[in-house]
DNA sequence: ATAAAATACGATAACAATAGTCGGATTTAT
DNA sequence: ATAAATCCGACTATTGTTATCGTATTTTAT
């Protein structure tokens, strides 16, 4: 599978939501209401994104979430590195493996490791900026 | 999780080991023991690159396998739809979704598309040629 | 003070996809 | 016939995702 989670979709419809508030502050509920999606699950979602430093929120009555950041200086990658176990196209890029089996005669590293570049440019390029206009 | 399966990475080295080995027909156990993977395993893989028109197989006693076409012609893409359930990035851009909830408000529709072109493009461009040489 | 409205967060259940195994059937050269 | 190979469906195990639950904490209005 060659997915974006739920929670990165979720991250990115959310950011783009807060995106368009012009640094108003909003609440898990509207963003839930509005999306169609469960609130729990969402603000775990949200919850993640803080830890990240994508969003701020400000707890009580009045409380809610607003982007910490310029929607133009968060990226795909940032979000998907907040929501996500994220791990390379094949294991070896990443973790450091002992002993696959294979690493006297794996030949597919380099090439793997280009393909991995692209994909993260894909991501590191692609900002909540660029879809808050749609 | 942004991963190919063991299946594709199977699949990419035993095809990249075939096409090292100058159209001479090879066994399944051979390539099994050369990568170290699992016989049973390996088998299904290349089954499924069978049906995909990627590899010939000989049966009986000196059977094996061999690429069906030259190196040059088989894309990851190819590798990718013999071997994984590929889905897109974002469910709503391929499967026919009556109601994903979020049809009315959903903005992301066009920029996911253009991120799965992208990614759809990389996969399409590389072929099995190319890292054979390595 | 107290109640209400909100976030914070760990535990856990439900589900889905991948990864791997098993057993038996078929094909073919010798 | 036998051995060496592919073929293939059924099954199990593992892992990762998705979702829910319960409870705690923070802040504001009254």
């Amino acid at each position: 599978m060659f997915k974006l989670s739920k929670k990165v979709e979720y991250g990115i419809l959310s950011l783009q939501y807060m995106a368009n508030q012009n640094g108003n502050i909003i609440t898990a509920k509207e963003i839930s209401e509005h999306l169609n999606i469960s609130f729990e699950f969402l603000s775990k979602t949200l919850q993640s994104l803080i830890k990240q430093g994508l969003i701020e929120s400000i707890q009580g009555v009045h409380g809610g979430y607003k982007l910490a950041k310029p929607a133009d200086k968060i990226t795909f990658s940032d979000v998907i590195r907040a929501l996500e176990n994220r791990s390379s196209i094949v294991e070896c890029l990443t973790e450091d493996i002992e002993n696959c089996g294979r690493i006297s005669c794996c030949t597919i590293k380099t090439p793997m490791t280009q393909i991995q570049d692209k994909i993260n440019n894909i991501f590191d390029i692609t900002t909540i900026a660029e879809i808050a206009i749609y």
